[in-house]
Formats: C-alpha cells, structure tokens, sequence
DNA sequence: GGGCTATGTAACAAAATGGTTACAGAGCCT
DNA sequence: AGGCTCTGTAACCATTTTGTTACATAGCCC
C-alpha cells in the first residue's frame, strides 16, 4: 500500500524528520516548505494524503485547503497545528480537513492515524463497480462480466480495463497507461502496452462481433 | 460472569478504591496510572470493559479511545471526568466512548452501569454468527462449522477467516490482511500470509472438492 | 500499387508469484 | 525441564504472468 503523501511544513527539520519516518513505513513522499507548486501538484497527481501545517508564513494552511475543496480536490488532509483551542480544532474540520494532530506530536500517533485515514479512503476506492456498456467491472472481487458471463482476467489485464473504462470515450496514449497503469518509476518499451492490449482484447472480444477496445493510430487506444 | 475489566487512573488512590470495589463484586481488573502499555493490552487481550479517566496527564482520554477506534479495538468504556460540560460529554461519545460519570461519583452508580453494559456487550459477543454459504463461524465459541461438522482453528486461523467472511466477494491483499489480522505494529513478510492461508485452507478445503478460499494472483485472496 | 509507418501476432525468455515443505523459536501445558 | 502445538521464515520448485523481440499485416499517403 506505497501512498503517495504530501507534506507541507515550513520548519525544515520537521519536515524532514516527519518523510525520514513515512519513508521507513514505505510510504512515497513529498515534502514542500510552502504551498507554492502544492495545488498543481494536488490537482495534477493521484496524491493520496496531505498533511499540512496550519501556521505557515503567508496562507493559512485550513485556507489553503478550502481553496483546493472549491475546485473539487478531494485529498484528505491531516492538519499539524500547535493551536489545540477548540474553536481552531473545529474550524479545521469545518473546512474539510480530516483530522489534525497538535504540535509538538507522536510520530507513532502521526502514523497511526494516518494509516487509518488511508484505510478508509482507499477502501472506498476498491469499493462499487464500473459499467460500460455490456461491461461491468467489479473493483471489489476483481471480476469482470461481460453480458452476465464471468471472464477470468490477469491483475494486469484488470488494471488496463478499468482505467480504459474510467475514462471511456477519451483516448489513451501509451505513455498515459504505462504511467498510471504500470506505475511511476519503471522504464518499458511502448510495445508492452501493445501486446498487453491485445492480450485483454482477446479475451474480451473473443467471440463477439463487437469490438470494445479500439485502435486509434497515431495516438494510442480507448473504449468508445 | 468474570469480565476483565481495565481501569485507567492516574490517582492511585481512586484507582485502589475501583480495583477494590470491582473485585469484590467478582471482575477480574488491572489498574493503570497513564495509558502506557493500556493500548497493546487492549489490543492483545480480551478486555470486556475499560474504565478511563478524561483528564490524565499526556494524552486526553477520550484522544486515546479515538485511536483505538481507529485501529479497530472496540472495546466498550465507562469515561470518569470531573468535567461536566455539556460539550465535553458529547466529545466524549462521539469518539465511540460508550457512558461516562463525573467525578466525585457513587460507586455503586458506576457498578451499576458497568454491569449494564456488559449485559450488553458480552450478549452480543455471544450471539455473533458469522455465515458463509457451508460456514458458521461462531464469534462466541470461536467455532467453526462446515456442513455441520466442527472443525478446529487456531486463533489466527480464526482470525483470518474472520476477516475473509467480514469481507466475502472482496479480494484483500496481503497488506490488509497483515494489518487487520496480525495487528498494527509488528512487521512481517507477505509470505508470512501466504502460508497462513494456505495451512487455513488445508483445513477447510479439506475432503470438499468446494475451494472456498480463492487466490488472485498479484492482488490477494478472497473468499468467493 | 508502392513505400512508409504503425500495429498485431507469435514465440521465447525473464520475472514474478504462489504453493509446499522443513525448520526453529515462542508459547503453553504438564 | 520436556514435550507439545502454533507460527514465522527461508528455501525450493512449479506455474503464471509479463516484457521483449522478430516478423507479419494493416493502414495511410503519394
């Protein structure tokens, strides 16, 4: 479960005690000392936690994440705060943070309860099913059925379908699927997504006459 | 009906006069003065009740339960807190505290409401079933039933099953599975799962040609 | 149609994954 | 202490899955 965390604080030392320990927990982290290039990054990439100090130089932290709740950015937010008023506490909450812990903290608290925002939240992922057309992809038992029928897919293959199926009618060019597919760091060739796409395609077009997955050439593949 | 029953208190004097008291009526208590070593115990042991003082030096009471709520430790408590505030109260239930009796309090109040919630809690402990198509997994006994015929389990055996039924047609991974049935803290390898599934499922798959536990290879195992 | 590029296909090799077994330490009971 | 069971780890092997490569085919532009 390697989440991505972003960390925003602005005493260094903090900052870098707080990534040393994520890392050890095999987290993938990243840590800023100021909002600046925070909400690209937020809108932009599949950040699965922000913790953020509210008394930051220049915008209030709970400020910041009420601008990035308005343009529908959904991350949940741990709040490090060396206010433990109530009214502060409650104000955090209010604005959509989901929790905060009071500084100077328990790096074993910080992670405890961390882990347990991301068990909720992911789990949510996992839970409900993707339709497309005849399609329906349950993210839960990993099954897909096609018009009631059950094919048996590869953890590759499942993953390949469902993000083509998450975004139907757009198309997808190889490195968008290696990237989000494959994952972040590892190098492969662009064939790989071509074989791999026929792979699914053999199993899901078998024998129909529909075609489900199409060829956009030049650019790369989508569900249309 | 001797329920074990942990206080945390950090005046020993009243800590002494509960233990005493408690005994008497015929639980079986342990008393601590800060809640150091209280959360692996709760973790660890079968604790039927936990009486906890709000306003303990270091970590606020009812801050402690909220973190064990969140790595599942549903252990019913009784708060004692000289506040009375209105607002306190309901802090206090809300994070899953279960009742709660201000300071300077009557003993036999706190009896009183100590038996009730037991009668409660240690009701539902043995009326809990779990079911799966052939399988009864009885919460109370801790037995296994497959068709009918009793089966033994280890308490991590137990334990897994437990979980793969609370999750039935959910693929879990290795990491999930590590943490909601192994515990938070302690690591282990992937393989560690690996083996416990499989010596699981030598018992259950036993004579039956039924696979109840199905691996996905590169995700988990799932009870399908 | 010819020539170009992009894509599909098949075969192979490499890597990942899981099952199985053996073993050792921990815990428990006597 | 001795013997038992339970459980974590490591090693080994079989299998599946996946990446790569080479070659065939299809699409597109002239």
């Amino acid at each position: 479960m390697g989440a991505f965390i972003v960390i925003v604080e602005d005493e260094e030392d903090i900052l870098e005690l707080i990534e040393y320990n994520l890392e050890k927990e095999g987290f993938d982290t990243m840590g800023f000392t100021s909002t600046k290039n925070v909400s690209q990054l937020l809108e932009e990439e599949d950040v699965d936690l922000l913790i953020m100090d509210r008394n930051l130089p220049g915008v209030e932290g709970s400020e910041f994440v009420g601008q990035m709740r308005e343009i529908g950015v959904e991350t949940p937010v741990i709040y490090l705060t060396a206010k433990n008023k109530e009214s502060d506490i409650e104000e955090g909450f209010e604005r959509g943070g989901d929790d905060y812990i009071t500084k100077p903290f328990n790096m074993k608290e910080l992670i405890l309860r961390l882990k347990a925002i991301l068990k909720r939240t992911q789990k949510d992922k996992t839970e409900g099913k993707v339709v497309y057309r005849d399609i329906i992809l349950d993210l839960g038992s990993r099954e897909l059925f096609i018009e009631g029928n059950n094919i048996e897919l590869t953890k590759l293959e499942f993953d390949l379908l469902h993000t083509l199926i998450s975004n139907q009618n757009i198309v997808l060019d190889r490195d968008y699927l290696l990237e989000h597919v494959w994952g972040g760091d590892a190098i492969y060739q662009d064939r790989t997504v071509n074989v791999a796409i026929n792979r699914l395609k053999e199993k899901i077009d078998a024998d129909k006459s529909k075609e489900y997955i199409k060829t956009v050439r030049g650019v790369g593949y989508t569900l249309c």
